[in-house]
DNA sequence: GGCAATTAGTTTCATTTGAAACTATATTGG
DNA sequence: CCAATATAGTTTCAAATGAAACTAATTGCC
C-alpha cells in the first residue's frame, strides 16, 4: 500500500517530536535566559560576549581564532571586538610578525565583567542540568557528543 | 580559600563543555542541514516553511494558533503568511465568529510542497538519529523531555 | 626581486529582524 | 448600551545580520 504509505509519512510530521524543531526551541530558551544575564546587567550582546567567553580563556587569539572557536562569521567577530574595543573591555595590539594580524585580550575592565559573568553563566547550566540526575548528564554529554559529530560531518559534506 | 576558588571558576569556563553554547552549534548546524532541502529546491524560508508545517499538520488555525505552536512572535508568522499567500501556497478565510481571526490553510500547491518536503525532512533527522542506537534514542527523547520542561520554567519564570 | 594568489580584517549595502505603534474587531464592567 | 480594555493581525522604523566588495599585508612562484 504505497499511497497510504505516502499519506500517513505527510500526516505524521509531528513537530513536538521532530529532533530539529525540539533542538532549536530548547537552544533558544537556554540562550534567552543566559542572554538575559549579561545583556541586562552588563550592557553585552550575545557576539560581545562569545568573544569575551574565548578571550577570558585564551588572551592573545587573532579574529579569526576566535571566529573559529565561537563558530561565528568574520563580519560577526570584528564588530563585536569593535564595540568591545570602544567600551574599554578588550584591547588589540599588533602582532610581532604578521602586519595583518592583531592579537586580542581582555583589559582589566573586561577581564572583572568576565569572572562576574562567568559564575553567574556555570550557575544557570547547573540549574539546567539539575533536571538530570549524575547518570543522565553522563548520556547526555555522550548523546550530544555523538550527535555533534554526526552534524558537523552533514554541514561539511553538503558544502563540499 | 575563597580568592583562588574565584580566580578557578573564572578559569573554569570551557565553551566546549558548555552546555547552552553546544546546544546552539548542534541546533544551528541541524537546521541549516534541514533549511538546505527547502531554501534550495523549494523557495522557502525558514518561518515560511514551519508555517507551512503546522498548517500541515492541522489546517484551520489562526496566526496567533501558529505562532503559539512554532514559537515564533506574531509578527514573524504574519509576514510568513503574506509570502506564502501571494505565493499561492497557503489561503486566509474568515473566521465565521470573529471577526478579527482569520483561518489560515494550505492551497493544493502548498500541500504539494508540504508532501515533498515532509518525507526529505524525516529522512534527514533519521540520518542525524542513525548515529544513535535504538537505545540511545530513547535516553536522548527522555533528556530532552526533562530539559525542555526545566527551560520552559526557568523561561516563564523570568518574565513574569 | 617582483607579480599573482592568499589571508586578515573592515566596510558597504541590501535583507532580515523585532519592538512599538497602529487598525479593526470583540469583550467586559458599569 | 456604551465606554474602557483586550485581542488579532499589520505596518513602521530602527537595529542586527550576512554576502560581497574592499584594503592591507603576506606568501608562493618564476
Amino acid at each position: 500500500m504505497p499511497s497510504s504509505a505516502a499519506a500517513k509519512s505527510a500526516a505524521g510530521l509531528d513537530l513536538d517530536r521532530f529532533l530539529p524543531y525540539r533542538l532549536s526551541v530548547l537552544s533558544n530558551h537556554v540562550s534567552d535566559a543566559i542572554a538575559k544575564i549579561y545583556s541586562e546587567r552588563f550592557r553585552l550582546s550575545i557576539p560581545e560576549w562569545r568573544v569575551m567567553a574565548v578571550l577570558g580563556g585564551t588572551p592573545g587569539l587573532s579574529a579569526r581564532d576566535v571566529a573559529e572557536r565561537t563558530a561565528m562569521d568574520k563580519v560577526q567577530v570584528s564588530r563585536a571586538v569593535d564595540t568591545l574595543v570602544r567600551a574599554g573591555r578588550a584591547a588589540r595590539s599588533a602582532d610581532a610578525e604578521d602586519g595583518r594580524i592583531q592579537r586580542l585580550a581582555l583589559t582589566a575592565k573586561g577581564r572583572a565583567i568576565y569572572d562576574e559573568v562567568v559564575p553567574l553563566a556555570l550557575h544557570l547550566e547547573e540549574v539546567f542540568l539539575s533536571a538530570l540526575s549524575p547518570a543522565e548528564r553522563r548520556q547526555l554529554d555522550a548523546l550530544l557528543a555523538k550527535l555533534a559529530r554526526r552534524a558537523h560531518l552533514l554541514v561539511v559534506a553538503e558544502t563540499a
